[in-house]
DNA sequence: AAGTCGGGGAC
DNA sequence: GTCCCAGACTT
């Protein structure tokens, strides 16, 4: 048997990522910033949006004492909103209860909101070298493929059955490079489809390698047909003010501005009426679909200009939308493309 | 154990 | 179109 680690260690001195942007001035901040932003997400989607936030939060207190409207701002077009919350969340616990200093003990980190046990583990071996082992989905992938573990990995028997391998394979000393080698691997070799197996450091003991069967691992989920629903959105128009209202923390899109959203036609009929609001003729515009990992959503755009403002809206859970001058605000992405579609044709109007 | 939570990259 | 990504949380 060969030494695993030591082949994936001595991968990573030639090989491994080693300048990412938060792989710079490494930090707990900078590694649990970009563990979350990283979670079901590409790094190449992550890194611009990782180097905004740290521009504008240099520091876990900075984020603590932000509006959460800032951070959700930040956060548009990534997803997972949830994610930003806890963030946002679990800054101010840090700021309160460990003095600012993002916490050393394990069961400290993992207490914190948005922070599970493979999160926790990655923050304190990549950033301090503690001997946790990691278990995401390059971990699964490359540790599926090698031992030929058969089964879906989000079924809890083969996720703890993973996780016991992970912690016998990770090392006592490097455990930083050695995790970081792991999703290296994972995300740039050992890959879903069509993994470049001749550069794997340990592709002469893979059973996936020697038996040619990559494509059986990780076995593949269940697949479930989704729902499809409909949602007409009302786009508002007070001479290039458009009405988005602030969504409730839980829930799709929680925390984000969106435009009315109902079920049917005749509950905005409804809706404008109950607030005496008096607008031009209903325009529908051109429907398309938006796509969750558990239902297609089909969005129906509803445009009119509104005659005369009764004043009769919410400011409180809502806000009107300079379409000539943005406010930095957490919007789902369906909406913003809808926004900025309308901020192209005001112009080409004038 | 199953459902909820986004958006996009790769194919 | 499909699959799934540096997962966590709720029920």
């Amino acid at each position: 048997m060969i030494d695993f680690a030591k082949c994936i260690l001595t991968w990573y001195d030639q090989y491994g990522r080693k300048t990412l942007p938060w792989q710079i001035q490494k930090s707990a901040y900078h590694v649990w910033l970009s563990e979350v932003m990283l979670q079901q997400t590409q790094v190449v989607t992550v890194i611009p949006y990782f180097k905004r936030f740290v521009q504008q939060f240099p520091t876990i207190t900075a984020l603590a004492k932000a509006p959460i409207d800032d951070v959700l701002h930040l956060w548009t077009g990534l997803g997972y909103y949830a994610r930003a919350r806890n963030l946002h969340k679990a800054a101010q616990i840090i700021t309160e209860q460990f003095n600012g200093i993002f916490p050393t003990d394990f069961n400290d980190v993992i207490n914190l909101p948005g922070i599970g046990r493979s999160t926790a583990g990655a923050i304190l071996s990549l950033s301090q070298k503690q001997h946790y082992a990691i278990l995401d989905g390059n971990v699964k992938r490359v540790l599926t493929r090698f031992y030929a573990i058969d089964g879906w990995p989000g079924n809890k028997q083969i996720e703890n059955q993973l996780w016991q391998l992970a912690e016998n394979v990770t090392p006592f000393v490097d455990v930083d490079k050695f995790n970081q080698a792991m999703m290296d691997i994972g995300a740039i070799i050992c890959t879903r489809s069509k993994p470049k197996c001749s550069l794997c450091p340990v592709h002469m003991d893979c059973s996936a390698y020697q038996h040619d069967n990559w494509q059986n691992y990780p076995t593949k989920k269940p697949k479930q047909s989704i729902p499809t629903k409909t949602a007409y959105f009302l786009i508002l128009d007070d001479n290039q003010m458009i009405w988005l209202e602030k969504r409730p923390p839980i829930g799709i899109w929680g925390g984000l501005y969106c435009f009315p959203q109902f079920e049917n036609y005749q509950a905005i009929e409804n809706w404008l009426k109950q607030r005496k609001l008096t607008t031009d003729k209903l325009q529908q515009l051109i429907s398309f679909k938006h796509t969750f990992s558990h239902f297609h959503l089909e969005i129906v755009p509803i445009y009119t200009q509104l005659k005369k403002n009764c004043a009769c809206l919410d400011e409180a859970n809502g806000c009107w939308f300079n379409l000539k001058q943005p406010a930095k605000i957490g919007l789902a992405t369906p909406v913003h493309n809808l926004l900025q579609q309308l901020t192209r044709q005001s112009h080409t109007t004038f």
